[in-house]
DNA sequence: TAAGTATTTGAATCACGATTCAACAAATAT
DNA sequence: ATATTTGTTGAATCGTGATTCAAATACTTA
């Protein structure tokens, strides 16, 4: 038998599980022994847990907005200068590649946030976090007159993750002349505009494998005729 | 038994049917049987038709994004004064509120993008001509020297476009506080910034049911317990 | 160590959607 | 009018995933 863990630890492990079972088949094409089989376990097992298999989708969706946001917040945590809070921030909410597993998640929502409520609130609140994440590091320039903002802070927050979650969009659709470079320099062009700042993007430290975001997906069942 | 109709005929309404299936389904979650429902056929006929049903869920999307950036290019075409037309083309790009059937449907494209090549390169198209439409109309303000543009037109258009992409999923999500007028509003601040003009949205002639865009949703089966 | 409790399995069952196809009906051709 | 082709149905079948649950297994506690 599977190792036996405890109620806390497992549901945890199953929440982790759907999220990756989530992305490599869809919000809404998860199957019950996809997630099964991603944590392990018998389906059996994972009804034991949750025996609605909807308060665990939702979960997992949750989890995987919380821990999105977190990151981002913890990668801005040690910088002083508001250019480069803003420069980082704006890197950091768009997916590293078309695999980024973090913003997969987010897109797949998109269009279940229409029919689904609680989709929608949930993508909604991370959106107003965000917005509220842009605005300080904006007000905050402005204060110490890094920053000339050119209009409503909050206006030019929203626009900011608007353009984040765009480009995420189109990155993820693995557009062929938008990567994550191209969406930056995009954003910053927007960013310089509203803050009159020249926002140079330093050099500085990408180390190769400091990430934590980036997730396998593992030798799994390739759709048959997906491209026809 | 229902009425009989031509190959080509119950194509196009085939396609019709699925496209409002997804829209209330998922573009993943839709059955089979729904589509038949909608066309009012049963399974048998469908299949009849498109053996594959992939294939008419890709003419689905296909179609339904012809439509949407057909309607687009025909609300301007009649329009001359560059800023009016710019102003236009914004609030065309956005759904008129959180059941707009064209819109849904792209939204529902997001999510599947990231797995599927075929609706990857769909949406990464769409937007491209999204783009060119922008910069078409941008680059004609420039040469009559109505706009001065604070950057390449290019990269104004691929974010006005990205802007319109990101607010339309915050309207289907039912945002609270953005709906259209203030997404318009949201995308001209970065339209005036862009172009050095002052964009003043005409309070001209919104006629209440011009649009042919919305769609019934007529009393179809409310999943349960989709909030919890 | 023994009793009790929590977790997991595996098999059985159920429900439903896809698929097939013979029969039928409507159009079209002869 | 008759034959032929085309489109549609409805029922039968198949496959798959969800759900249930008794039995087995691993922990916990007394």
């Amino acid at each position: 038998m599977t190792q036996r863990k405890s109620r806390a630890d497992r549901r945890v492990e199953l929440i982790d599980a759907a999220r990756r079972a989530m992305i490599q088949h869809g919000a809404e094409g998860v199957h019950l022994n996809q997630i099964a089989e991603e944590a392990g376990l018998t389906s059996g097992a994972v009804l034991y847990h949750y025996p609605d298999l909807r308060d665990l989708l939702i979960e997992a969706h949750h989890a995987g907005m919380e821990r999105f946001y977190e990151q981002r917040v913890k990668k801005i945590s040690g910088i002083a200068d508001p250019a480069q809070k803003l420069i980082t921030t704006i890197r950091s909410g768009l997916p590293e590649g078309p695999d980024d597993a973090g913003v997969r998640l987010l897109c797949e929502l998109g269009g279940a946030a229409g029919r689904n409520r609680v989709y929608g609130t949930l993508l909604t609140t991370l959106y107003d976090r965000q917005v509220a994440m842009y605005q300080t590091i904006l007000e905050i320039g402005a204060a110490q007159g890094v920053f000339k903002l050119a209009g409503d802070s909050e206006q030019i927050a929203r626009n900011l993750v608007a353009l984040e979650d765009a480009y995420g969009y189109r990155i993820i659709a693995r557009h062929h002349s938008i990567g994550p470079d191209e969406a930056v320099s995009l954003i910053l062009d927007f960013a310089r505009m509203s803050t009159g700042h020249p926002l140079k993007e330093e050099p500085a430290a990408r180390p190769k494998t400091t990430r934590t975001t980036r997730q396998r997906n593992g030798g799994s069942t390739p759709r048959p005729r997906d491209a026809s």
